[in-house]
DNA sequence: GCAAAATCTGCGGGATCCCGCAAGACAGAT
DNA sequence: ATCTGTCTTGCGGGATCCCGCAGATTTTGC
């Protein structure tokens, strides 16, 4: 049995292998990789089955690496591992993650029995271990109390990447009013219309711009999730020539 | 002499301390912080004149803490320790740092040496230690020739905070088209005026939107100066009442 | 199968944004 | 003193955004 580990920080990476040594005894090679292209790289060079991923590295974020290899192996068994539990993050993972796939997500703060319990349940039971806070998180997403539904989260992207709405509706094939009534529900959720100077009464905030700083600050959208939008993007933008 | 220690990574603490333990054997204790809010508390009750610091914790970044800490006494020796050179944190480091102090920047990702030489430079000899790399984000944000005025700096957080032109210009007591020259300036050097869709001729972005998310493309903003920025603004707000 | 609810769409209009043009203010160089 | 470059401000106008209203379409629930 193999276990591949994704980390850029040394100091994890040595501290997840020693895990991995004592967690699973039967294991007899952990290979390691310092960012996610090489991760991906790796993984397809050993048709490797298990994956310890972290999420943030610069060259290749954790979520890429991993869509790219769900798409190539479907049955890979990842665990991921991070130091946060971001509403991008947790969207970002359950929105790849392929039918039936084994899969984990805890967070860098859990205990040593934690982490360790959690690769042999994944990698050995194949079962999925979603972190309690992580789970919380998913469970508010969800639930349609104060959650953002799947389109509601999709114009919030295009908005934070710059797109106008006319750019929006073509996007989504969609009339500019529609693409226009899906904002006016997002700034309702976010919260975007609290008046601001209120001495002399009038004071607005710039509702879209607005609504992406309180995205971010939500944690709704990160730093990765803007660079995997982006990339989404250019792909679109490139397939709509041929 | 005693040194404290700032950093919410358990693995990076403790790492941290060895260095320190071995790097600087005048030193007889050794205070540990999980996060800014605490390491201000425990630098006021010990009167701490050497730091090393993390920036990118959860509960007070290590901007803040730092901020005050030096409001107080800005004579301590604050070693900066961070994974990224983001220019978000470069800037908003050297935006803080009093007159003549001794401070450094280094990164996580640098060797043992190198810590532990910039350790005893910067609180044995009261020299800056700049790592070479943020040292080059440093020159080019200064320098120019692509780099950002402080202005120009200032409307793009004001923007990303998600303020309208009006808000702008009253918080820095300018004229309407002031601000909307300035937004102008900024527009240019974020190259935001591409084209996007070019089969049918006409496609641009939202130019406002698209800046914002440019800037954090290129790291020039981030999370935790959004943060900070959302505080001053809210300070200002507070402010202008009496 | 039908009514209720949700979503999509067009129209119209007020507010804001983006920006060309041009006149004044100020600093530094020749 | 003059000139040049940068910064500021006002005016005006086209484009976009934000949104109320009302009818059409789709989805949902029973």
């Amino acid at each position: 049995m193999e276990v591949l580990i994704v980390e850029d920080d040394p100091l994890h990476r040595s501290y997840l292998h020693d895990a991995v040594r004592a967690a699973l005894p039967e294991c007899d090679l952990v290979l390691e990789a310092e960012n996610g292209k090489v991760g991906e790289g790796l993984a397809r060079q050993h048709h490797s089955a298990h994956i310890v991923m972290d999420l943030q590295m610069s060259e290749r974020n954790g979520i890429e690496a991993a869509r790219t290899i769900w798409k190539e192996r479907p049955d890979t068994r990842i665990l991921f591992w991070s130091n946060y539990a971001d509403e991008a993050y947790v969207r970002g993972v359950s929105r790849i993650v392929p039918e039936g796939a084994a899969y984990g997500y805890v967070l860098k703060s859990a205990s040593d029995d934690r982490l360790k319990l959690a690769l042999r349940s994944i990698f050995m039971e194949s079962q999925c271990v979603i972190d309690r806070e992580v789970r919380g998180v998913q469970q508010k997403s969800l639930g349609h109390v104060n959650g953002f539904t799947e389109v509601e989260y999709e114009i919030l992207i295009d908005i934070a990447l710059g797109l106008t709405d006319r750019m929006i509706a073509r996007r989504h094939n969609l009339s500019l009013r529609s693409v226009q009534n899906r904002l006016q529900q997002l700034y309702e959720k976010l919260d975007v219309y609290q008046r601001i100077g209120e001495d002399d009464g009038e004071g607005r905030y710039n509702l879209r711009s607005r609504a992406v700083a309180v995205a971010l600050m939500r944690k709704l959208i990160n730093y990765s999730a803007l660079e995997r939008a982006e990339a989404d993007l250019n792909e679109w933008l490139g397939g709509k020539h041929s």
